[in-house]
RNA sequence: GCUUUCGUAGUUCAAUGGAUAGAACGCGGGUUUGCGGUACCCGUGAUCUAGGUUCGAUUCCUAGCGAGAGCACCA
């Protein structure tokens, strides 16, 4: 907004000329009981500059008076600078808001490939997948909101032990087959259960576990028709199931990266830096992360498989290949990673710093049940982020039948359903910094009372029915505007104009959650006006009050795309 | 053991080193002829402990206690 960069550039240059300090001047947000937004840098200078803080803050006030009519400027002890937009001004922005033309002000700006989801073929989407697919879609949506250039990645694992533990489950489980006209999410699922079969037959039985490295080193050489088929066909039914839920979960890729291309990528440069950054230990090739404060890590195994690290080696290679020109590659995964990633990093910083500088870690807490249990796709006797899914669509299905009876077709109750369960997940993930572990409450998740999606998608279809009822007035509004009356400025219309602040700090931090906790104000805001302000037929008020209204349904349309779910306009 | 993340109402979460720590759920009490009550309003209640830095600490530093995660051929 152009108000709040000409105020942040004539603060910084009065710093700069008074008192020689160059400083990043930051407009904060403040308790609206005291003003719209605040800078609070007089209170960290005068010490420095050995000035009472109040004494600076009324010298800041002065310096902006001089070019700026649009907000009330106020010197507070022990030295706010405070600012108050004037009622003119305000109504004057609700213009931009109700086109939506309100877009944070960064300036740097970036290309960012952000990679998030990566499943893994024959292992069922669990709730881990879930999340990094929440949190990377809502980065992604967030930064180019922001004006970056973003590019969107899903690196699918299709090779590896997994796959050998699933063929083997295949070959020697006594598992239900589907058949070949099954629907993809039961060929899916008997995937799933054959590789839980194989991976605690890996662990129990020796001749198992000869029988899968055996099968793995076939995948890998590429020399057995019936495991060759299995590997083909399991693959397809995987990758075509995950396109199945990244639509519900509204994502797409740019994209897609596999195990099976970065192996060889991978296995190759590790190879050509032995002994420069790799060596051999115990019959492996390892990187020894000792040396920069790290630990140790297999990149290739005794029997010359890549391990994960080698094929993420290969995974930086082949995107800098694709995109030579990022500025921030980000990898979105759990904070169990974390340390791996350093190690990886550290290991591609030695072999070209050019590939590992944009390499940049995006990790989320683990999510876990009431019961405060890690969630896992290893032991079988999961929840899985299908499952999740599925319960959910089911409990708004019920909700949006009981209201609607046989008003809508079953489509148009299907697509509201898909919308409000989406929304509660995402909405879930999204509330909370996401660094920190999620306690996930299914009841809660799906409630639709207090901070919930549902609460958000209907403060939007409420706004919605307004707008809809009064389609005749909305041509004119335009010139109507200016003649009427409108309401002295109340907290809906200064939360409204909170909003590039906070988008502006959410796509600096990268943090989503941010918006989440903006949008919640914004809907009890909106809720609250609306319990007090009639709109259609309030005569004069009338014009004034459905641009608020538009201005509101258009910001929490914005705040609601941001996160990744979908602003229906009836629910 | 080492590394790492975290510790805020009964519960689940907020708060660039700044003003009276902000919500939701729960609990108690209210609001309807006005556009969607899945809403709104009022009340209730919290910064793990001990030091330190600072005019000022939930935020930064140190130690302790407690919880999660990682630490060699899985991903």
């Amino acid at each position: 907004m152009k108000l709040l960069a000409q105020i942040k550039q004539s603060i910084e240059s009065y710093l700069l000329k008074t008192h020689g300090i160059a400083e990043d001047a930051q407009l904060i947000l403040s308790d609206l009981n005291h003003a719209d937004f605040q800078y609070n840098g007089a209170l960290k200078f005068a010490k420095q500059l050995g000035v009472a803080p109040l004494k600076i803050a009324e010298e800041i006030v002065e310096q902006l008076t001089q070019y700026v009519q649009d907000v009330e400027i106020k010197a507070v002890a022990p030295g706010y600078v405070n600012f108050i937009y004037t009622q003119s001004y305000i109504e004057d922005a609700l213009a931009p808001l109700v086109t939506g033309d309100v877009k944070p002000n960064i300036v740097d700006k970036k290309r960012i490939m952000v990679e998030y989801t990566d499943p893994n073929t024959f292992k069922v989407f669990h709730i881990g997948h879930l999340m990094t697919n929440a949190i990377g879609e809502s980065l992604a949506r967030l930064f180019e909101y922001g004006g970056h250039d973003v590019i969107r990645a899903n690196y699918q694992g299709d090779v590896g032990r997994h796959i050998a533990q699933a063929i083997y489950g295949v070959l020697n489980g006594d598992i239900q087959r589907p058949a070949d006209d099954a629907p993809l999410k039961e060929k899916t699922e008997y995937l799933g259960k054959c590789y839980v079969y194989g991976a605690q037959q890996f662990e129990a039985s020796d001749d198992a576990k000869a029988k899968i490295r055996e099968i793995n080193a076939h995948i890998y050489n590429n020399d057995n028709e019936e495991i060759n088929a299995w590997n083909q066909k399991g693959r397809n039914w995987s990758l075509e199931r995950f396109e199945e839920l990244y639509k519900i979960l509204n994502t797409k890729f740019n994209y897609y990266f596999f195990e099976s291309q970065t192996a060889p990528i991978g296995l190759e440069k590790v190879k050509a830096n032995i002994p420069s950054v790799f060596v051999e230990s115990d019959g492996a090739i390892v990187f020894k992360g000792e040396e920069y404060g790290l630990h140790t890590r297999v990149f290739i195994n005794k029997e010359g498989l890549p391990t994960y690290e080698a094929k993420d080696v290969g995974l930086a290679y082949l995107k800098h290949e694709k995109e030579p020109k990022l500025n921030i590659s980000i990898t979105v995964t759990a904070n169990e990673q974390a340390e791996y990633f350093k190690v990886m990093k550290k290991a591609v910083e030695c072999i070209d710093l050019k590939i590992a500088s944009p390499m940049m870690h995006v990790y989320h807490g683990m999510m876990s049940g009431p019961g405060g249990k890690k969630m896992s796709s290893r032991k079988g006797d999961v929840v899985t982020g299908e499952s999740l899914i599925e319960d959910a669509m089911e409990r708004a299905r019920e909700v949006i039948e009981e209201h609607y009876k046989d008003k809508k077709t079953a489509a148009e109750k299907d697509a509201i359903a898909e919308a409000v369960a989406v929304a509660a997940i995402k909405f879930t993930i999204l509330k909370q910094d996401s660094s920190k572990n999620i306690m996930f409450d299914l009841e809660k998740a799906l409630s639709f009372e207090g901070d919930s999606g549902p609460y958000l998608l209907y403060t939007n279809a409420r706004l919605c029915s307004i707008i809809r009822k009064s389609s005749g007035l909305m041509n004119v509004l335009g010139r109507m505007f200016s003649a009427k009356k409108s309401d002295p400025v109340g907290e809906l219309e200064r939360v409204l104009m909170q909003f590039p602040i906070v988008a502006e700090r959410a796509v600096e931090a990268m943090e989503s959650h941010r918006i989440t906790t903006y949008a919640l104000e914004l809907s009890r805001a909106i809720n609250s006006w609306y319990g007090s302000h009639k709109v259609i037929g309030s005569g004069e008020y009338e014009a004034y009050r459905l641009r608020v209204v538009q201005a509101a349904q258009q910001t929490l349309k914005t705040c609601i795309e941001l996160l990744g779910m979908k602003a229906v306009e009836e629910m």
